[in-house]
RNA sequence: GCACGGGUGGCAGAGUAGUUAUGCAGUGGACUGCAAAUCCAUGUACCUGGGUGCAAAUCCCGGCCUGUGCUCCA
């Protein structure tokens, strides 16, 4: 079945067809690193993660590039703040994106270009801009022109010129601001004293904020590429600056083929954002929940839908997760893993899910798809039998829960987390089997609650007791 | 106000024309001293007003509600 992906400029579902039969070029705009990553970048690093596993999956060569933003205002004025260079700020936040990015098994991506490791380009892209007439220079910096491409306005958000221009029109006044029109906007910003530099054929100064992602997605991707991707909230001007820049430069349209936007995180209704207070650091959350199980959240709605996020879907999601994660580290450890393909109730299940992956990477339907074999496995393995569907089982789940979600550590990390849980159950082996000696004789004198104390003593020590028909059985909480 | 999304059962959240979504919670049952886990069964739904169709949650038009964006910066 063919992949159909939600195109924001077409504003419909196009099949998808990349540029260069079975290879793929995506880039996905990313962070601006002056504070801790928070969900919002969670999502959108989940979301194209998982994007870019199932173009893989589907057989495509993916070269998928994502972007530092790691100078602008907000990481001068931190640094300013703690008295240090802005690039000590960026470092600090890039590493911490790392690691939270890869504890939540983020794959990398094969680049992660910055802003300041493209200023050649950036300066190329703008004077070429300035030489085809489509930008002009002020005394506070360079700025593009919107009324050299008026038909490219709108591209994404359906606006257009005269509803903007409705507003303002003509100069602006009281901004300390150079630009002829109000919808023009900043190509290169002349440094203040102070800031941070770099030379220019303009004087000293920075990349205004558009510019770096037509210069990165040119550099390392050529001058069309398959996909463009990023939060709904870049947008506008955010993205449709970059179609004016990149189409403007090179002559060429359309740039990107395929634009496509993922949805905020909401708190409470309304956008996660620092300035309403509502604000999760990814490292917040895992003081909650584990990173898989975050993980798992995220993907529980489709890419492009708001997620409402309270700790309510949180522990919903922790409980579904450690069901899976419990049935997967078991079945693989008594089975092993094995090929699904031959059974009906598997294949059944693949065809699902691969069909809602390929309507535009719907990963709820996916998820409702991986419920199920863990429903079908948990079923089988209280039977305690077909050990062989159930091996296939969990060679479904590690190919499309693990491999393709990327929701569970590899079989061998599965392994040895198992084996670990024997160990220190091994441990506490020898004060648990006496005290659940002396509960079985409480329960059979009918001493319920001297049974009960023993039970708790049990909880406290982190052992959870279960009476089963054949007696009682313990595992570690 | 304008643009673009969304409005589904107690909650979360799929589903673009006719067929059970699913999960959590609830209820009944198995198992149980109780609890937990697991299993089986089960009720509750499609914002509103029109329209098209044999048939609409699903398509079209209006209304209402809601989210995001509407350029100092991000």
């Amino acid at each position: 079945m063919a992949l159909r992906v939600y195109d924001t400029r077409s504003r419909s579902k196009r099949e998808f067809i990349s540029i260069v039969s079975g290879k793929v070029s995506l880039y996905a705009c990313g962070i601006t690193p002056y504070s801790p990553s928070h969900l919002g970048h969670a999502r959108q690093a989940i979301a194209f993660d998982v994007i870019t596993r199932w173009l893989r999956h589907s057989g495509y060569d993916v070269n998928y590039v994502t972007n530092f933003t790691d100078i602008d205002d907000k990481i001068i004025n931190v640094a300013n703040a703690e008295g240090v260079d802005f690039s000590i700020v960026a470092e600090r936040n890039i590493a911490d994106y790392y690691e939270v990015m890869d504890a939540m098994n983020v794959l990398r991506a094969d680049d992660y270009p910055r802003v300041t490791g493209t200023i050649p380009e950036i300066i190329e892209m703008i004077e070429q801009l300035v030489e085809k007439g489509h930008a002009y220079v002020e005394d506070d910096g360079v700025y593009f022109e919107i009324d050299t491409a008026p038909e490219k306005y709108g591209q994404l958000t359906g606006q257009t010129l005269d509803m903007v221009r409705a507003g303002a029109g003509g100069r602006v006044d009281g901004t300390g601001s150079g630009k002829r029109d109000h919808r023009d906007f900043a190509l290169w910003k002349l440094a203040k004293s102070g800031e941070p530099s770099w030379e220019s054929p303009w004087g000293q100064g920075r990349p205004g904020w558009h510019i770096e992602c037509s210069a990165m997605s040119l550099k390392h991707l050529g001058e069309t590429f398959d996909i463009h991707g990023g939060g709904s909230d870049l947008l506008f001007p955010h993205h449709e600056a970059e179609i004016f820049q990149s189409e403007c430069c090179l002559g060429i349209e359309p740039v990107v083929k395929y634009w496509i936007h993922n949805g905020m995180i909401n708190v409470d209704g309304e956008k996660m954002s620092k300035s309403l207070g509502n604000f999760w650091t990814i490292r917040d959350t895992f003081e909650h929940v584990s990173p898989l199980e975050l993980r798992y959240s995220l993907l529980n709605a489709p890419y492009r839908q708001p997620v409402e996020f309270n700790m309510a879907m949180l522990e919903e999601s922790q409980k579904h997760y450690q069901r899976m994660i419990a049935i997967y580290g078991k079945a693989l450890v008594a089975t092993g893993s094995g090929d699904w393909n031959g059974f009906s109730t598997l294949e059944a299940a693949a065809e699902n899910f691969i069909a809602g992956m390929n309507d535009d990477f719907n990963t709820r339907t996916a998820m409702v798809e991986v419920q199920s074999i863990v429903r079908e496995l948990q079923s089988l393995f209280a039977d305690n039998n077909d050990d062989n569907f159930i091996a296939a089982g969990v060679g479904w789940l590690t190919e499309f829960a693990g491999e393709i979600l990327g929701l569970l550590p590899d079989e061998e990390t599965t392994r040895s987390m198992v084996a670990e849980d024997n160990t220190a159950r091994t441990e506490l082996e020898m004060i648990v089997e006496p005290l659940l000696v002396e509960r079985s004789l409480a329960r059979d004198s009918k001493n319920w609650a001297r049974a009960d104390e023993i039970r708790n003593e049990l909880s406290a020590l982190g052992v959870k007791v279960k009476d089963g028909p054949d007696g009682p059985v313990w595992e570690l909480k």
